[in-house]
DNA sequence: ACCGCAATCCAAAGCGCTTTGGATAGATGT
DNA sequence: ACATCTATCCAAAGCGCTTTGGATTGCGGT
């Protein structure tokens, strides 16, 4: 069923049958509730790629997935921004895209989307430090935002973030607060912004307590179980073992939590652990008493928000660029407790 | 750039240009040479909802995903399945769009996708028993893939499925032969299809032993860490609690360790745990020594093996019906033993 | 010298929609 | 009664591409 097919139907012209399904106000009231009624009563929806060519919008927009098997992106958090996004896309008419591209070619791949004239605007996540995609699409000047932010890049640009460093500060704080002075940071990826932020908060604290950092003491790779496991049961056999850890991710927590047991020793009494907790729906941090003290933040609200500003955006390509900074809240759990005294 | 703005730089036909840079015979080579040069030079990239409108071809494939917000499809796998899916569309040329719908119009969203043109195929995941959805896409005609299958729907359609019944078969029998008698099943969510396979292997291998399953053993629902770790904490107080427990998911079956750790018992030796595994790229089972046995299956392969046989139903839509069933694999790790003697 | 054919190129139609620039008719004002 | 609006509708162009149906040229065969 096609708008010409509709309006032969009806005996109107095209122009007033599409008049009348997009609300401009020249076509009769009378007229405009019958068309709709013939266009509900026979579904006819209007092709979108004769609507985008005609209009120079795709009313899409894309994510780039980096086909690395291993990368950050393809990770437990995917989902659940994806599930906050796309809810917001389709409450504003959009719908989400993705295109998968190798590590070599991603920005080939945000070129290539709006080239195609396949987006209206992208989303792009895991900013690294000093992330050449975003002076990239600068220049492109097309609409994109942020899902991170990148030390090192001075452009303006629109951004949501969580304020890493001022979460990883106040848990090592609090940690410190319990009497602990060995506190272990196994973090993402070191090339990754939010890495670099999180580790700069739990310096800072450190730094204030004047406890000089101890590179033994921080670790960085992709955030698995396994390396959870594997870098704390490494720690845990160190002739002066860490009394806390700090974890970027929660998935990675369930590995420490794993080697803690492994070792014979109990969680929150012989070491304690604060990990970062991006509230994933499958993987709630506990019910009523949280499982691990965390730094909490939603991830699905980040999609949502992300998606809603990119879409403002859209709408009006020249506004001042605007960037959002969320608090992650300190949830106490079970895992922490005051220092072990060993001395 | 244009078609004919790049045309008329090479002083050439729209024709002949288009000719060139889609492979057809009837163009010099030598002038294809001098086409694509220039193309490649001037980053052209032909228009997709142009080029989609004239061939009637939308070159994406389309995903729905419901909006409430636990549903199964917003869950770990998801993001692994997408990673192996899109991987594959971008092989063919193809991109993959994401939908949003709430519960009550999720066949509206199909249908949609399609009377809009938007795609060309679309991937069905998670389906229920007695899928609904199937028979609409069914009616409709279209290209679609089953990730899964339905009990109770009779038409033929295209499906990929794991052997849900074999393997959940297998690992039970694989407990009664340590001498469990006593085994939970921690499912999922009971209107699931997968779930409902999984069940019934179950039955099956307690019903070869002369077992009569309890309905005190068998929970299901959706699978979180929470949801695992409450069950096996509830059951573990029973009377006569489980000596091995099988779950269908590693989320939850981490919830299951939690909670035997909490209730002072060692997993392996007072009580056995068998999970099935989709080999999750952050969620490997150990390094080594898998942590859990588990009845192991890739989802992300699963992705892309549906999303090849999508895109060859695409090419015939008359072709037969094709199907595809993947046989998990058993891996023994530290999670399971001998049934404890307490008689 | 003439015909047929292959190779190469192009003009124009068409995909399904939006939008510009009228056309028409009835209502209004003087 | 005439000019001027206003409300309502439409024809046609245009978005950027593919594809049909030639047109043109040069060549071999007879």
């Amino acid at each position: 069923m096609t708008l010409k097919e509709l309006s032969d139907m009806l005996g109107l012209s095209p122009t007033t049958v599409s008049r009348a399904l997009n609300g401009y106000p020249e076509v009769n009231e009378i007229t405009r509730a019958r068309v709709q009624a013939a266009a509900a009563k026979h579904g006819y929806r209007p092709n979108s790629r004769a609507k985008g060519l005609a209009t120079g919008k795709s009313m899409v927009i894309g994510h780039v997935i980096p086909s690395s098997s291993q990368h950050e992106m393809v990770n437990p958090i995917f989902g659940d921004f994806v599930a906050g996004a796309v809810k917001t896309y389709a409450e504003h008419g959009y719908d989400m895209m993705f295109t998968n591209a190798d590590d070599t070619s991603i920005e080939e791949a945000y070129r290539s989307l709006f080239q195609r004239g396949a987006v209206d605007g992208v989303v792009l996540q895991g900013p690294k430090v000093n992330e050449h995609r975003i002076s990239v699409l600068s220049k492109m000047s097309v609409p994109f935002i942020v899902h991170g932010r990148s030390t090192g890049v001075d452009l303006p640009y629109d951004w949501i973030d969580v304020n890493n460093k001022s979460s990883f500060l106040r848990a090592t704080q609090f940690l410190l607060d319990l009497g602990h002075r060995r506190i272990a940071l196994i973090n993402g990826l070191e090339d990754m912004d939010f890495a670099q932020r999180r580790r700069d908060g739990y310096l800072a604290a450190l730094a204030q307590a004047g406890i000089a950092p101890e590179p033994n003491l921080m670790r960085s790779a992709e955030m698995t179980e396994v390396y959870g496991h594997h870098e704390t049961r490494t720690m845990l056999a160190l002739d002066d073992p860490p009394t806390a850890i700090l974890i970027s991710s929660m998935i990675s927590a369930i590995g420490v939590r794993r080697a803690i047991d492994e070792a014979g020793l109990q969680m929150g009494r012989d070491v304690s652990v604060i990990a970062h907790d991006d509230d994933l729906s499958y993987l709630k941090n506990g019910q009523d008493v949280p499982i691990f003290t965390a730094t909490r933040s939603s991830v699905r609200k980040a999609g949502e928000i992300a998606a809603n500003m990119l879409i403002e955006r859209i709408k009006s390509p020249d506004a001042p660029t605007k960037t959002r900074l969320l608090e992650a809240e300190l949830v106490v759990g079970r895992s922490t407790g005051p220092a072990p005294n060993r001395y």
